[in-house]
RNA sequence: GGGGGCGUAGCUCAGUUUGGUUAGAGCGCCGGCCUGUCACGUCGGAGGUCACGAGUUCGAGUCUCGCCGUCCCCGCCA
């Protein structure tokens, strides 16, 4: 690499505009752009170029009858080439408006043209579209970051940290930092570990989360400490689960349960509020944590439908289906979830279900359909009218309704079933 | 620790079930033409270690074994 030089830049046209924030109001401005080539549409005479910087879009308009020089220069221009673009601003012809650009209705006449840096060919269209795959974009991590969706992504978060510092700085919350480099203090997941090079053989373990340092701050009366703070757990990965990641953390003195629950909706309404304008009511519906496991099976329900689960346990525990007695006899439970109309799946949508619940220990997937001849199931003939009673009743089933029951322990029901219901609503993989 | 999917052009993928002539498509790329496009149009063209290695076979992108990479899930993780 070279040297760097202090003496005056390389490039001699400087940007004095935005070119996402042009509008019809810098009509008849000469201004100097900078930025990125989206796309060049080159007529043979007229070339058009859209430049590209974080606020957006604007068209550049080469014209061979305004400066042949500068528009047999903008003929190399290629994808991703960083230009300044100096050029008086004016109103597109009549018709000629694009009301899909937020500078649609203006353009910029070009007078000189620097190319500042030509570019490669990119592995990969700069836009929001973009179907690849992550290794890929990750590869090329700083074009990826030049796509606006992307870019959104970090000024979103940008504005929530922001908005949670406003938010509880003006709740009397002290922002503290706390260190990284420290003792283990075990929370259940592993340590990631930083070896010692002053005590050989010892080891600093990251922070799960800063758990010791926050009640250290409680007891020497901070009343109220907050901090927006990397965690770090050493566990396997999921696709939604990474193993640092940032935690508001946060903590009071002197309040109640109802208190911390008060704060901390106020803070979320206002997130929603002031970064994408939406109002959230509260309170916030509330479910206990034996709620959820009954309903829904998971600790964090997706309440947005129905197909819940229902305890049949009462009904069918004395059963002649030994699936269903046996699982009442060693202290499980038995659930059902009625899939409304869901008749129509095939056996073979049937023993890809039962496929699915084996993937969360679950031995088997009962069903019964309700068709218009009756009930299709291969273990209706072992109930009781009492217990068919009982069933249609409990769980309202109507002809086009298909049934599945868990039969199992607690746990094994509860996660086979709700992962079922997930899956049977179309909002889970 | 365990299970499953994927790997073919720069990118996204088809082709693998049933081995057989020169491995295809869309987008992108390169060149010609084009003065109102905005996912420009049009004509032409280039581009391949079928992840890698070994094996079976007259013949392997296709079958077998191994190996590397990657994604998803279970366990784990609050």
């Amino acid at each position: 690499m070279g040297g760097y030089s202090l003496s005056s830049p390389s490039f001699t046209l400087k940007r004095t505009q935005w070119c996402g924030l042009l509008r019809s109001e810098h009509i008849g401005q000469t201004v100097t752009l900078a930025g990125w080539v989206q796309r060049r549409r080159d007529h043979g005479g007229l070339i058009f170029v859209d430049l590209r910087d974080r606020e957006g879009l604007a068209q550049v308009v080469f014209n061979p009858e305004l400066d042949s020089l500068v528009h047999s220069s903008a003929h190399s221009i290629r994808s991703e080439y960083v230009l300044a673009v100096k050029g008086l601003v004016r109103e597109r012809p009549e018709g000629m408006v694009n009301p899909k650009l937020a500078t649609g209705s203006i353009e910029i006449l070009a007078e000189e043209l620097e190319i500042l840096n030509p570019s490669k060919t990119p592995p990969f269209m700069i836009e929001d579209r973009v179907d690849v795959s992550e290794n890929i974009r990750l590869k090329y991590r700083y074009l990826d970051l030049r796509r606006p969706a992307i870019f959104n992504n970090m000024l979103v978060r940008h504005k929530t940290a922001q908005c949670v510092r406003s938010f509880l700085n003006d709740h009397g919350f002290i922002e503290v930092e706390t260190p990284v480099l420290t003792r283990s203090t075990p929370e259940g997941a592993r340590d990631y570990l930083v070896p010692s090079r002053v005590n050989q053989g010892y080891f600093y373990a990251l922070p799960q989360s800063p758990q010791l340092f926050k009640q250290l701050l409680m007891v020497a009366g901070f009343e109220r400490y907050y901090q927006i703070v990397k965690c770090f757990r050493d566990e396997d990965l999921r696709a939604d689960r990474q193993p640092e990641f940032t935690q508001i953390d946060l903590e009071m003195s002197f309040i109640t349960e109802e208190d911390i629950i008060s704060v901390m909706e106020d803070m979320v309404t206002t997130i929603f509020k002031e970064i994408i304008g939406l109002d959230l009511v509260t309170p916030f519906p509330r479910i206990t944590y034996a709620e959820a496991m009954a309903r829904f099976g998971l600790d964090r329900p997706d309440t947005r439908f129905g197909l819940e689960l229902v305890d049949v346990t009462d009904v069918v525990k004395d059963s002649g289906f030994k699936v269903f007695a046996e699982a009442a006899q060693k202290g499980g439970i038995i659930k059902a979830i009625n899939a409304k109309g869901a008749a129509s799946l095939s056996r073979k949508d049937l023993d890809d279900l039962t496929g699915f619940v084996a993937i969360y220990g679950a031995k088997g997937l009962a069903w019964i359909k309700v068709n218009p001849t009756g009930w299709q199931s291969p273990f209706a003939k072992f109930l009781s009218e009492e217990e068919k009673q009982g069933l249609t009743a409990k769980l309202g089933m109507e002809e086009g309704d298909l049934i599945f029951f868990g039969a199992d322990s607690r746990p094994v029901v509860n996660a086979a079933l709700g992962q079922l219901r997930l899956l049977m609503a179309g909002s889970s993989s």
